[in-house]
RNA sequence: GCCCGAGUGGCGGAAUGGUAGACGCGAUGGACUCAAAAUCCAUUGUCCCUUAAAGACGUGCCGGUUCGAUCCCGGCCUCGGGCACCA
């Protein structure tokens, strides 16, 4: 019986199907191991050859951990709501419900062939009603709580209520509280509700008719569909992330995440620690009070003006009536830009004097207010104090405007650039004069804070998550207006289903603003739906307990699953999906609804598959090609060809003049007798005729193949070009396993005792497979099985004793094969239930030793010999060497090469 | 501009201070075969050379530490990724 790929893998696959092999269930005799891929957004392009390398590497762990004992929870599910479906809707007429299942139908056919262990009845769809009643429940415990900062974390908004009518909070005093009507008070509490309604400016985009969150936004285009963005004021619905932004930072430490992912989470929350000073501002004789924020209060000295972000509020007061049309002018010149002009211009300088003058604090000196595009109003106090000298935007914005430049270090050059001081000596400071910058920075904070000037401020750059998006195809708000007071549903009334509408085209408004009755008792419910991420925040809560009715997740389930284990996906989601899941967790924890602070304990990003293109070259202005090699000679088009028609680079010739019309009559110029295709590393694309279907390996090479392939490429976490090339070398080490246990028609598999060299094999892998895993490094476990199988056909074992094990090393990598020869070793069960095989260290240890040696009585050097040897041996041998060695006389020894038994060099200097 | 990561044969990649290039692909030669496929065996970093032996060179570049560096340290170059007026 020779390898079939295809009969074995249609067999096992409907084998598991039947019998539930890959469902769990809490229990509590065994350890749980909770491994997670990132759900996939179902598109309409189906899966590529690249997208089921992280499901790859995370089943192959998760079958390793069931075989070491563990209770394996490996569950999928679909991404579902979101923009491509509704696009695609807008242009089809399609309701994206219908799309999106298609998508999913197809996806599933296409997962399904690859072999992966999921427990599918555990899949979740976030656009299920079912499911996304549980994101809908989220958002109104959000909008039910607020963030309380004396005991830093979420609580139940009754509980700020009860403080407000009693004690007060903030600036209300329970007099002012109490006496309030029920909107102030409605106004008040959406100040601190985690889910709030707000004005604020956000990414709009008029493309695709809806906001964005920064996330989704990238220089200045909309990440989907490529759309411009631009800056505008809007009330929103929101998420008080920020309020989470110093326990999403600290918590990072704990978590088994790569450092350069923990690295772009820190960059993204920003925490910077500086210093709030207020500075009093004249205007038309009143005196303002400017808050400013800075990390380098010890350079208050060399302030020489302030400026404010146009949109600061005080833009307003502080503009006097000379300088208003022209403050005018310039606010409505910032208005007009849209993002990315504001991106690509940030090298030109722009601003305008505001007519008001600050006092500095320290010294009493007038200095200028402008009002200038480089201060950001979401940062900090969104005005700053500019210090010229030593800050490269204020240098050059003083020189554009002819502002002074006062240096505060000794001896440092700013007729050029400003001298951007992270060390030297102040001067021109008052009492920090004679400092070094270390000690003036703490100086200057000590100073500012004792004489009430200001305080020491942590800030954070992490925004609050825009979180209502005008569009179709997302989760609708559980909220409706009673004379304009946002109100939430009862959580009887989820899930809030979605409403019919006519069209999906954009208009301008929210489309559900176009559906028919789309009230609550006569009440108009919100017409924004829920972003992307809303249903991705909290799924892997919901695979504990999937089908529960009453809860996200049983108490119960969550205890015994607790957390994500190991988390596999890309590094796309770093600043996105990755903080979002992390503060909706973290909001459910201070609730009590779940168990763990952070969801995701250990994460892997598998990198990503390219694709390999294929050129051919034609002559220009004929329609003949040129074979690669010979292209030079010619003045030639690179044409971008099918890879399906390119074999080991070779050009299959009648496939190309059947692939195009055009290219019917193409004639070519060869070398020896074959046309040669040029290649690159591209992305994969269908426009450039690069992708591999994950359907087409298996049909040729088979699921196992296809894995084995995928791992064996190189290193998980790299990206790395696909290359069908290879995939022989893996098939051939399949078959060579198959003829382990038949020769032909002949099973060979005896029951005789392993000899020690083949328990040698044996061993060194098993040692060596559970190391790699452990490790990800899947790659060098194939290099080892190649080896060890090798090995064993040179030595023609067939024995039981060895082969059982290997067939349970190969089945997290091969299933589909291992579960057929288990089951032809007589097993009734599955391999999937099998016990991973100890190793015995004796066996698998290094066969070599090293041992430190004098040699001439000079020199230390280590040799490595075999274990066998003795130290007493290892002597022996240098000490003649230093008899018979004729270096030894008037040259320096450097290197003594030892291979076990034998010396093999010596080399001199 | 700032912060990460990487650079090794024709190609994907091994090797975490000790025989550089494991394993695989490709290539060349051979066996089996009427032939092909499949399979098996051998060779395969570069230079010198008819070949071999022997030797020299060789992990982006320059320097350092070490008996010994792909690996550790310092400086540069190139590529990839992230952030980008964040005061």
């Amino acid at each position: 019986m020779d390898y079939d790929s295809r009969r074995i893998e249609e067999k096992w696959q409907a084998y598991w199907a039947a019998n539930g092999t890959f469902k769990v269930k809490e229990d509590e005799n065994k350890p749980k191991y909770y491994v997670l891929d990132m759900f996939p957004y179902p598109s309409g392009a189906g899966l590529h050859v690249g997208h089921p390398l992280g499901y790859i590497a995370s089943d192959i762990y998760s079958r390793y951990k069931r075989l070491k004992g563990f209770n394996v929870l490996h569950p999928m599910g679909y991404d579902a709501f979101g923009l491509p479906a509704e696009q695609y809707a807008i242009q089809t007429g399609q309701h994206p419900e219908k799309t999106t299942s298609d998508n999913i139908a197809r996806y599933r056919s296409q997962l399904d062939r690859i072999g992966f262990s999921y427990d599918w009845d555990r899949e979740v769809r976030t656009c299920d009603p079912a499911f996304f009643k549980w994101t809908q429940w989220a958002f109104l415990k959000m909008f039910d709580s607020w963030y309380d900062k004396a005991a830093d974390k979420a609580r139940p908004i009754s509980e700020l209520v009860g403080l407000l009518a009693t004690e007060g909070y903030d600036d209300i005093t329970p007099e002012a509280w109490n006496a309030a009507d029920d909107k102030t008070k409605s106004d008040i509490l959406m100040r601190y509700r985690i889910a709030y309604q707000g004005e604020t400016s956000v990414n709009w985009c008029e493309g695709l008719g809806t906001v964005l969150a920064n996330d989704e936004v990238k220089d200045g285009l909309s990440v989907r569909g490529g759309f411009p963005v631009e800056q505008k004021k809007m009330t929103q619905w929101q998420l008080r992330v920020s309020a989470y932004a110093g326990r999403l930072l600290d918590s990072l430490d704990s978590l088994e995440w790569s450092d350069s992912l923990k690295e772009m989470q820190r960059n993204w929350i920003g925490r910077s620690e500086g210093t709030e000073v207020v500075f009093n501002t004249e205007c038309e004789g009143k005196t303002i009070p400017v808050t400013i924020f800075t990390t380098r209060v010890d350079t208050i000295f060399g302030v020489t003006f302030m400026v404010l972000a146009p949109e600061s509020e005080l833009v307003g007061s502080l503009t006097s009536d000379a300088q208003k049309a022209e403050v005018e002018d310039y606010l409505n010149y910032v208005k007009k830009k849209t993002e990315r002009e504001r991106i690509s211009e940030t090298k030109s300088v722009t601003g305008v004097f505001s007519g008001s003058y600050a006092l500095n604090p320290l010294t009493g000196e007038k200095v200028p207010v402008w009002i200038s595009e480089y201060v950001l109003a979401g940062y900090g106090t969104g005005a700053i104090m500019a210090v010229p000298a030593h800050d490269s935007r204020d240098y050059a914005f003083a020189r554009k405007f002819g502002l002074p430049v006062v240096p505060i270090i000794e001896g440092c050059d700013v007729s050029e650039e400003s001298f951007d001081a992270k060390e030297g000596r102040m001067c021109n400071s008052g009492f920090l004069n004679g400092m070094d910058v270390k000690q003036a920075i703490e100086a200057a904070k000590d100073y500012v804070e004792a004489h009430g000037l200001g305080h020491r401020k942590t800030n954070y750059r992490l925004r609050d998550a825009i979180f209502s998006r005008q569009r179709y195809w997302g989760e609708p708000f559980p909220i409706c207006y009673k004379d304009g007071v946002a109100t939430p549903l009862p959580e009887s009334e989820l899930p809030l289903l979605l409403p019919a509408i006519d069209s999906y085209k954009p208009t301008g408004e929210a489309p559900l603003a176009r559906a028919k009755n789309w009230s609550w008792n006569g009440y108009p419910i919100e017409t924004s739906t829920m972003p992307g991420f809303a249903g991705s925040s909290a799924y892997y809560l919901r695979y504990m307990d999937p089908h529960n009715e009453a809860e996200l997740v049983s108490r119960r389930a969550n205890d015994y699953w607790q957390d994500v284990d190991l988390y596999i996906g890309g590094t796309e989601h770093a600043t996105g999906h990755l903080i979002y899941s992390r503060f909706w967790n973290k909001f459910l924890y201070d609730l009590g609804y779940v168990c763990k602070d952070e969801p995701f304990r250990k994460l892997v990003n598998q990198g990503m598959i390219q694709g390999r293109s294929s050129f051919v070259y034609r002559i220009v202005g004929t329609n003949t090609f040129v074979s690669a090699g010979l292209r030079n000679n010619y003045d030639t088009t690179e044409i971008h060809v099918d890879i399906n028609i390119v074999r080991n680079d070779r050009l299959d010739l009648d496939a190309f003049k059947a692939w195009r019309p055009e290219f019917a009559d193409a004639e070519f110029i060869l070398e020896d007798g074959e046309y040669i295709c040029g290649w690159a590393v591209e992305k994969m694309s269908k426009s450039m005729f690069n992708v591999v279907n994950p359907d087409d390996i298996c049909n040729t090479y088979g699921a196992d193949t296809l894995r084995l392939y995928e791992m064996f490429l190189g290193p998980l976490e790299q990206s790395k070009p696909w290359d069908t090339k290879g995939i022989d070398g893996v098939n051939r080490f399949l078959k060579k396993f198959w003829r382990l246990f038949y020769d032909k028609d002949n099973w060979l598999v005896t029951d005789e005792k392993a000899t020690p060299a083949e328990l040698k094999e044996l061993h060194k892998l098993i040692c060596k497979e559970q190391e790699d895993i452990e490790s990800f490094s899947y790659n060098t476990t194939i290099s080892a099985f190649m080896i060890a199988v090798n090995e064993l056909s040179a030595l023609k074992c067939n024995k039981r004793e060895i082969l059982e094990p290997l067939v349970i090393l190969l089945s997290p990598f091969a299933p589909h094969v291992a579960e057929e020869l288990w089951h032809l070793l007589g097993h009734d069960d599955s391999v999937t239930y099998a016990r991973f095989p100890d190793y015995v260290a004796e066996y698998a240890a290094e066969d070599k030793v090293i041992y430190p040696v004098q040699f001439n009585g000079k020199m230390r050097f280590t040799v490595d010999l075999p274990k066998t040897t003795s130290p007493a041996d290892v002597e022996a041998t240098v000490r003649a060497m230093e008899q018979t060695s004729k270096y030894v006389e008037d040259k320096q020894i450097v290197k003594v090469i030892v291979v076990p038994g034998r010396i093999v060099n010596i080399v001199v200097k």
